[in-house]
RNA sequence: GUGGCGGUAGCUCAAAGGUAGAGUCCCGGAUUGUGAUUCCGGUUGUUGGGGGUUCGAGUCCCCUCCGCCACCCCA
């Protein structure tokens, strides 16, 4: 038995060099969400058990068994850390009465959690952005939040992410659906796979997207949701089919396209890449305009749509756009006595005035604290010494361009820096 | 959760049952306080972990952990 601590499986450390994708994915997708008017909130990660199997639903696979779910022994309480975020965030929109005042859209990041097997694009903590309009009824919204999408994949960079779109009508509606399914389902039994069977009669609409041949066979006879819908789910899927097209925004209709979640209704849509295998949906959403009432709230519309960041954070490697990291200005070496403190009061005054300096920090000869300066990517090294600190000044000395090294005098340090480093990035 | 493949130095990978290696990285040196190129030298390690077979196991067997792929599911 090895007595090394590794971390839990499917959770992962997201090392600097990879955080600096993860930076440039966040500054871009933040700026972003802030150019659509979408203000951010943020929940706890862990909420009662109680909330998910509401929002969620029950027969979902997410409740039945992917959730890290405890008792917490000292109060009793049934705890959940959770899986999605849209159930927490419409909680908190119920509990802070947030829609007094109006229609929101509000935007929420962070961990997710779900007890799945690991593989690529899919892990135990995964993380998310979600976008969510809440208390808007009509397509428009919907419309917006999918084509907001299409701009962001435009500026990360990405190519090759299609769109999905299905409407899964009223709760009415795709009740007499699936009571219509259910008996053509029955009736083909004998074809049907284990998993179809066992959600035959819990969750019959998640038997559309089986991959199993024979189940398709069966499905491909099936009755269409399509001829189930009234006037008014017809017109909300025409009115946003129609702002698509007037935006020149390519989609395909994917009638099986159900999306895993109960809470859905209307709309719905997913983005997906064939670059990453078998994880594909790099995003998905829909409308879900029962989950306020569903969970204890005043009936509200609202529509959103959750991302992955590492699935696309992986699109972004591919597309090949690496992020340029902040490299130092300047790296100081000091040898002498006295010098570090005295180094120390020249990269305090560089950094005072916006400047990235490194200090080299413990033991190391002056060839090897050159080393580090050039290893540190920095533009300059600053040296102090004896002599320097005799003269009250530094010595300057560029290690990107070939240029001669000078001393600069302590006082005004800053300003006769930035000088010399604008005449260097010439 | 089911099935398949894999795990050797920080990284990328060799070693066909017989002394664990290469490249890279890192560290030190090449005349006093000057980096990157070059040259010389050095550490890379319980071969993921545990057990078994064998005179002898990185190599064969079992268990376990982790990763990858597919199923499943979704972000």
């Amino acid at each position: 038995m090895s007595t090394k601590i590794q971390a839990v499986r499917g959770m992962n450390d997201i090392l600097p060099d990879e955080a600096q994708w993860w930076q440039a994915y966040e500054a871009t997708v933040e700026a972003w969400l802030a150019r659509y008017g979408y203000r951010n909130i943020r929940m706890p990660l862990v909420e009662h058990t109680q909330l998910f199997r509401r929002a969620i639903g029950e027969v979902t696979d997410i409740v039945e068994k992917e959730m890290y779910s405890w008792r917490d022994e000292l109060n009793g309480e049934d705890l959940t850390l959770r899986p999605e975020a849209t159930a927490s965030l419409v909680r908190a929109a119920i509990e802070h009465n947030l829609l007094y005042d109006g229609p929101k859209r509000l935007w929420y990041s962070g961990p997710m959690y779900r007890h799945e097997r690991p593989q690529k694009g899919r892990y135990r903590q995964f993380h998310q952005y979600g976008a969510e309009a809440l208390g808007f009824p009509g397509p428009d919204v919907d419309a917006e939040l999918i084509v907001m999408c299409a701009a962001l994949w435009r500026e990360l960079g990405l190519t090759d992410v299609r769109l999905e779109i299905n409407t899964i009508g009223a709760p009415e509606e795709r009740a007499r659906y699936r009571a219509d399914l259910i008996r053509h389902l029955e009736a083909h039994q004998d074809a049907l796979d284990a998993d179809a069977k066992r959600r035959l009669h819990s969750n019959p609409l998640r038997v559309l997207d089986s991959k199993n041949a024979a189940v398709q066979a069966v499905v491909a006879s099936a009755p269409s949701l399509m001829d189930y819908l009234g006037e008014a789910s017809l017109a909300h899927f025409d009115g946003l089919r129609a702002l698509l097209d007037a935006a020149g925004q390519a989609y395909v209709i994917n009638p099986k396209l159900v999306r895993g979640l109960d809470y859905y209704n209307l709309t719905v849509f997913e983005w997906i890449s064939d670059r990453l295998g078998a994880q594909g949906t790099v995003c998905g959403g829909g409308r879900y305009d029962g989950l306020f009432a569903q969970i204890g709230g005043k009936p509200a519309p609202a529509t959103g749509f959750a991302m992955g960041s590492e699935r696309l954070i992986a699109l972004m490697h591919d597309a090949g756009r690496a992020p340029r990291a902040r490299l130092p200005d300047a790296y100081l070496v000091a040898q002498g006595e006295g010098s570090y403190a005295y180094g120390f009061r020249v990269a305090e005054a560089l950094r005072e005035a916006g400047f990235a300096i490194v200090q080299h920090a413990g033991e190391g000869s002056f060839k090897s604290q050159m080393k580090k300066a050039d290893a540190s990517g920095a533009w300059t090294a600053l040296i102090v010494g004896d002599d320097e600190m005799r003269a009250d000044e530094i010595s300057f000395k560029p290690l990107r361009r070939e240029a001669p090294q000078v001393r600069m005098a302590r006082a005004r340090i800053a300003e006769t820096f930035a000088a010399a480093l604008a005449r260097l990035r010439d």
